[in-house]
RNA sequence: GCAAGGAUGGCCCAGCGGUCAGGCAGAAUCCUGAUAAGGUUCCCCACGCAGGUUCGAUUCCUGCUCCUUGCACCA
């Protein structure tokens, strides 16, 4: 804690910098996303929009999704928020095509996780304490109790991210009767399949939880242990020694063997007057560098020779029970051989063996030697008194007894403390202990293991090596499961054994009703410690009784009979929709989780269908990584947790929907960075600003949909503009499709981002504004608008899987209002079919050769100072293949690239006035040269720019009419001017024009007076500050920035603009 | 030790035999009555290292290094 990195900040705040496009958000137009969120969520809510699509999809085929059920010890991370959001962007996507999601959330509730929480809670230090203290009964109250206030907490934390139309009244949680019964059958069904056995094997231990530990909830953390090395005095030889090493000292008071590798080296060395027995391999290098000594080796022997040398324990006198081994067993205290555990890369080849404290030991000196797994310590890690001088102690206290004890006998020859990885338990932290303990099995090794590869095989896994590496990797190597936990809080084991000696009937199980009925007895609730109560008489041999077995489940186990053990919730009490029997269970469709579900739930669901029903949990299954913090794992020690809340707070939740999946990738860590969080956000505003300017658009014209789709609209509309993002329209929704049929959320993401903001906003918006002007043409017009609705409808639907709520407000709020037959909610509405017919492969190709044309011309434009308002005279493309065929876009890139005319041709000779360019292989020209009219309309262009701009600067609104005075002494700019009275009046709402070179208007309510160029050639507009600038810097003249001209400040031409809203 | 995934310009992240990544950040400039936006240019001359295959490799192959994860081991 004192520790000078723990002093950093300890939480990741979102950093305070806002990048320019994020400034003001709580601006007037700004578009707050949080806010809105809230509104639709509790709109959805109180229009009951969930109960109808329940109704609505009553009848339509299951798509059976399975969620993985969070562990309910507190509020979720963000990795979790990401896992629910990809998922209901699937359920989402799936609804809309068609299909009856099966949307229930799953609570994982039982296990030492909570038992740890609740144990702090409740300040207890150990399982008597609970028991004796607290009462079994009430601390399985508080731990339900815990897990249940915690799942409401998630529930509303889930909600908040737009993941809505789940069946969040009804979860399946895995404390409820129906879903323990769920894991009653499964274990039932193995036992009569023979694949539950009680086995007698060395397991971790956790002294404090005192339980057996399963590999998995092991976590490996470096500690400080006392390594030594010790010498054995070998029987019948008067100085002869065993070398072996160990680093853990006080399993030696369970020595039972010495292990050598059969086909290694050894020498017999001599040291110190003495003969020291150890591999060739190391006793150079330990007895210099230990010992400091040169070895002087007087024979060699195989391992195959030392087999069978007995040797005198060390710890004879101290543990007594030594002794009995040391008579009973002619091979106790003997070298025992082991090809697979024994190596001379560590220690002296020559391998300390407790059959009681370790897995390899108890094959090698118990399975296969035969002799005893000598293992005498309690729950807590302390010695029985079987351990002799050591019982009452701690296991770890007892290293340094057991140290001295050697050294005071002499045997000990070096000590030292290491550092190496130890296994420790994965809730509390505790080194654990090896120890032989009597545990129950499920055989998902072996044969199991096969059939599970074989099945793996046929699921198809994304990415694909997480099925057909990462998976097959663990289920290569995947052994017997043990399934007993000594603990309370979850699902009790349903074994019943007899009391009596050599009766060895077990009754398993397999629900409530089968309980009762066997043991006659009314049971209160399954979990401990009510059922424990439940006994009866052996019905074999008529005399013992039948007591459950104290252990629980592991927990594990629970999520992985998710299958049937949910039916209940998932399927609602009449099972209307649903197998009814956990025997006719179905398998998932899809299922997404985290890499660390490889050990996880995939593991346990897969093994948990085979072991009860030799069948496949689950057809499709998505695989993602974790997320991480600037490229390190989120942890909180260190700080840098991000969480969920923060996100949304600070741009919404659909922004963190968009964000979270548009950068991950299948399989890999979700890197998370304030920075690409808030640019996200622009995906968001620009989506919003095309509906928000589609919307006043129709308001202004008061646009009503005539075409029934676009494909019928087309049919009449033969603008090309239409055509193309029709046929852009349809080939995204077709590659959105493609991407959410194949579970790419990423690519769907990307394909729909690309639309958005490439597509729609940049391209057609733009293409389109003309035409929706005041002065265009109506015809033109309302097909613009037709399509354009069109486009916003389809673009609405398929966006609802990763934007609910923007979607359910442009439906809500603007679209329904234009539609035919409107659903009361976008989210019952259907995802779009693809109309193949409107994509023209040739039409988009098309469009990007002018894209890159016109890019060019802007280039040019920019180059010799060519504003792109300025109409040019002529635009020359020439190229021999490409531009064949392609004159049906004349006209937009004659609007686009501002110019009176184009020419396409093969070749062509650029004269004087052309500026030249290349596009893709195109070459580009522009005529540069003017004519009286081109000049005027190039003046027009700045005027008309200058006066929208006052316009706003008088804060009118578009279509407030005005009166409009201009008055200059320049007779030229009038004539200009003159011929635009009419665009002016159509364009800048104006219902009258005055040009004048005197004040004539009374009364103006905006007045400014502009300055312009006076040479007559260039006549642009000259900024105020420039004009400023010059005079005060005492100059008389000032320089045009266009035609770099110096032209005397008094000559400058003014034009004021005066206006005043018309009627007023 | 075994296995998997990754390594791309200041930062993030695509691509995966030849032709263009993209975004952010920085600089300049233009533009703006849907957009508290946008365009254009510049900067960044990118593909972990070493070999090989190939007419050509960031992309395929081999080896190596480093990161991440999982598995095994930790006597």
């Amino acid at each position: 804690m004192g520790d000078k990195k723990s002093e950093k900040q300890q939480v990741s705040k979102a950093p305070s910098f806002k990048p320019q496009y994020l400034r003001e958000l709580d601006g007037p137009k700004s578009f707050v996303l949080p806010q809105k969120e809230l509104e639709v969520l509790k709109w959805w809510r109180e229009n009951k929009i969930y109960a109808a699509l329940q109704e609505r999809e009553k009848s339509w085929p299951e798509f059976r999704f399975i969620d993985g059920p969070p562990y309910t010890t507190g509020a979720i991370h963000i990795g979790t928020a990401w896992n629910k959001v990809l998922k209901d962007i699937i359920i989402r996507y799936k609804r809309m095509t068609g299909f009856r999601v099966t949307d229930t959330p799953g609570y994982d509730t039982h296990g030492l996780p909570i038992e740890v929480q609740m144990e702090k809670q409740l300040k207890t230090k150990n399982k008597k304490e609970i028991v004796e203290k607290i009462g079994m009964d009430k601390f399985i109250d508080s731990c339900k109790k815990f897990a249940i206030d915690n799942m409401h907490l998630m529930n509303d934390q889930f909600r908040r991210l737009g993941c809505e139309f789940w069946n969040w009244d009804r979860p399946y949680v895995t404390l409820t009767e129906g879903y323990m019964a769920g894991a009653w059958w499964m274990i039932k069904k193995a036992h009569e399949r023979g694949l539950l056995f009680m086995g007698h094997r060395p397991l971790n231990t956790c002294p404090r939880c005192e339980t057996a530990l399963a590999k998995h909830e092991f976590e490996y953390a470096n500690r400080k242990d006392t390594s030594i090395f010790i010498k054995f005095k070998v029987i019948g030889k008067e100085n002869e020694y065993l070398v072996i090493w160990t680093t853990t000292p006080w399993t030696l008071v369970s020595n039972i063997a010495v292990m050598a590798n059969p086909d290694l080296k050894y020498v017999r060395v001599k040291v110190k007057g003495e003969v020291w027995i150890m591999a060739e391999a190391r006793h150079a290098m330990f007895i210099q560098a230990e010992i400091g000594e040169f070895p002087e080796v007087i024979g060699s022997l195989t391992g195959e020779e030392l087999k069978g040398t007995r040797y005198v324990h060390p710890l004879l006198d101290e543990v007594p029970k030594q002794q009995e081994f040391h008579k009973a067993y002619p091979n106790a205290h003997s070298v025992i051989l082991s090809r697979e555990f024994v190596s001379a890369d560590e220690g002296t080849g020559l391998v300390h063996c407790a059959p009681g404290h370790g897995p390899e030991d108890y094959q090698v000196g118990h399975v296969e030697e035969k002799l005893p797994a000598f293992s005498p310590l309690d729950d807590q890690g302390r010695y029985t008194p079987e351990g002799g001088v050591f019982a009452g102690k701690y296991v770890f206290d007892a290293n340094d007894d057991v140290i001295a004890k050697l050294k005071e006998k002499g045997t000990l020859l070096v000590e030292a403390v290491i550092d190496h990885e130890y296994a420790h338990c994965w809730r509390c932290k505790t080194p654990l202990v090896y120890r032989v303990l009597d545990q129950w099995y499920l055989k998902t090794g072996g044969a199991l293991a096969d059939r599970m590869l074989a099945e793996n095989a046929k699921i198809n896994w994304v990415p694909n090596f997480a099925g057909g590496k990462t998976f097959y990797q663990w289920l290569k190597g995947l052994q017997d499961w043990c399934i007993s936990r000594q603990r309370f809080w979850g699902i009790p084991l349903p074994i019943w054994t007899c009391s009596t000696k050599g009766c060895s009937n077990i009754i398993v199980t397999g629900s409530r009703a089968e309980l009762e009925q066997i043991s006659g007895q009314k049971v209160e609730d399954l979990h401990r410690p009510w059922v424990d109560n439940i006994k009866f008489k052996c019905p074999k041999c008529k005399k013992g009784t039948m007591k459950r077995v104290d252990d629980v489940v592991d927990v594990w186990l629970d999520s992985g009979c998710v299958m049937w053990a949910s039916n209940e919730a998932v399927y609602g009490d009449d099972y209307a929709l649903g197998p009814r029997g956990y025997e006719d269970w179905r398998p998932a469709d899809f299922i997404l989780e985290g890499k660390d579900q490889i050990r996880g739930w995939f593991n346990s669901l897969m093994s948990c269908g085979i072991l009860s029903s030799d069948r496949p949990t689950y057809k499709n299954v998505v695989m993602t990584g974790f997320v991480t913090f600037e490229g390190e794992p989120m942890h909180k020690s260190r700080g840098n947790v991000v969480s969920p809340e923060e996100a949304i707070e600070r741009r919404g939740a659909e922004t963190f929907r968009m964000y979270c999946t548009i950068n991950m990738s299948m399989g890999e860590d979700l890197n998370f960075y304030w920075r690409d969080f808030d640019d996200s956000f622009r995906i968001v505003n620009t989506l919003w600003n095309c509906f928000i300017y589609a919307k006043e658009m129709f308001n202004l014209n008061g646009f009503k949909p005539k075409a029934k789709d676009l494909a019928s609209l087309l049919k009449k509309d033969k603008n090309v503009e239409d055509r193309w993002i029709a046929s852009r329209l349809n080939s995204a929704v077709k590659a959105m499709t493609e991407s959410l049929d194949g579970y790419d959320m990423a690519k769907y993401a990307k394909i729909l981002r690309d639309f958005i903001v490439e597509d729609v906003s940049k391209g057609y918006l733009k293409l389109v504004k003309e035409r929706l002007s005041e002065g265009a043409d109506e015809k033109d017009k309302a097909n613009a608008m037709e399509a354009m609705f069109q486009l916003l409808r389809a673009l609405s639907l398929v966006m609802a899987p990763i934007f609910p709520v923007i979607a359910e407000l442009v439906h809500r709020d603007f679209l329904s209002a234009l539609l035919a037959a409107p659903t009361r909610s976008i989210h019952l509405d259907a995802w779009p079919k693809v109309a193949t017919g409107l994509i023209d492969a040739r039409l988009e190709a098309d469009f990007e050769v002018v894209g890159k044309v016109l890019e060019t011309t802007r280039m040019m434009r920019e180059e010799a100072g060519l504003k792109l308002k300025w109409p040019c005279k002529e635009l020359v493309l020439a190229a021999e293949k490409k531009l064949e065929g392609i004159e049906y876009l004349v006209p937009i890139l004659q609007k686009e690239a501002n110019v009176k005319k184009v020419t396409l041709a093969t070749s062509f000779a650029p004269g004087e006035n052309h500026l030249a360019g290349e596009a893709g292989g195109v070459k580009v020209y522009i005529d540069k040269s003017m004519d009286e009219a081109l000049f005027a309309e190039k003046f027009y262009r700045d005027f008309f720019r200058q006066l929208q701009f006052l316009r706003k600067a008088a804060r009118l609104n578009v279509g407030d009419m005005i009166v409009l005075e201009v008055r200059t002494p320049s007779a030229l700019v009038r004539d200009h001017l003159a011929r635009f009275v009419e665009d002016i009046k159509k364009n800048a709402f104006v219902s009258d024009v005055k040009l004048t070179a005197k004040n004539e208007l009374q009364k103006v309510d905006f007045e400014q007076e502009l300055k312009y160029c006076p040479d007559e050639t260039c006549l642009v507009p000259l900024k105020a500050k420039t004009i400023e600038n010059a005079t005060k810097a005492g100059k008389k003249v000032v320089t045009c920035s266009y035609c770099n001209g110096e032209h005397p400040i008094e000559k400058v031409i003014p034009v004021a603009l005066r206006f005043k809203k018309s009627g007023a």
